[in-house]
DNA sequence: CTGATTATAAAGAATAGTTTTCGTGTACGT
DNA sequence: ACGTACACGAAAACTATTCTTTATAATCAG
């Protein structure tokens, strides 16, 4: 919260009702939201909120480096809450996104770089599979 | 060529011109297209083939593993004639795509299933950054 | 080789996610 | 409190992809 509206001030952006809401509902869950979802949660606080404010929003909080988004196979962008680069688990049944805390990846950036002279600004590393609790259902 | 006959054979699809002339596209490039820039590239050739067949005969194909559809920022998908699982490079600045080929994560997705309890089918590994023309050019 | 069968192709409409436009409203420095 | 630049909301536009219908072509049986 604070570090948004520092962030924002920073900027030169304004701290707007819409902003903050939007960003508190992103860091409150663990989800992995899409814009829509992040829409149909806040609508009945917020009736008049519009979607395109919520993707204008998402889409400063990733310029600023607040959040990050995360390239999902369904075309369709999904947020996370934490910004600092990490894997994720997407179940392919459920169709849930889950971070995965304890990456041995620590220092893959650096190995890359060294690889292939690029110089690496953003990873995105996906892992697609079942979830456990999936497996235990069928 | 034989291998894409042979897998279309086995699963009892139609081998037709049209899936023979995308296939082709596909392994005789290392761009990482998109459909569209298929479509654009056969249509001098083809005058009448549809966009919506390359849809489909790339769907086709990824489900057969015969190649590998690659989540890029953009929302759009792009291909790759390989359809081993390697990380991608993604130049921020140009937008190419390339395969990172010595890559030393042969076993993560062991260690990923060891630690998530996930049963992991598929990966995505992307890297984004400045690819090294880029960075010498500015 | 010929015709029947059936999957596939083409065309264009439809859809979903996202972005843009534009008029109005609001945050915030002065 | 005032003025202005920025942000908001609503609707329309756009883009990538999928669906639907009809026509065509690949394969198989004879």
């Amino acid at each position: 919260m604070n570090r948004l509206i520092a962030t924002l001030k920073e900027n030169e952006c304004k701290v707007t009702l819409q902003r903050i809401a939007i960003y508190e509902t992103l860091k409150n869950t663990k989800a992995h939201p899409n814009a829509e979802a992040i829409y149909k949660q806040l609508s009945p606080k917020y009736p008049t909120i519009s979607l395109a404010t919520v993707y204008k929003s998402l889409e400063l909080f990733v310029s600023l480096g607040l959040i990050q988004a995360i390239n999902v196979e369904e075309n369709s962008f999904r947020y996370d809450g934490n910004s600092k680069p990490h894997p994720h688990l997407i179940c392919s049944n459920c169709e849930k996104v889950e971070d995965l805390d304890e990456h041995p990846f620590a220092d893959l950036c650096q190995e890359v770089e060294a690889l292939s002279g690029y110089n690496i600004e953003k990873q995105q590393l996906n892992f697609y599979g079942r979830c456990p609790d999936c497996t235990q259902k069928s």
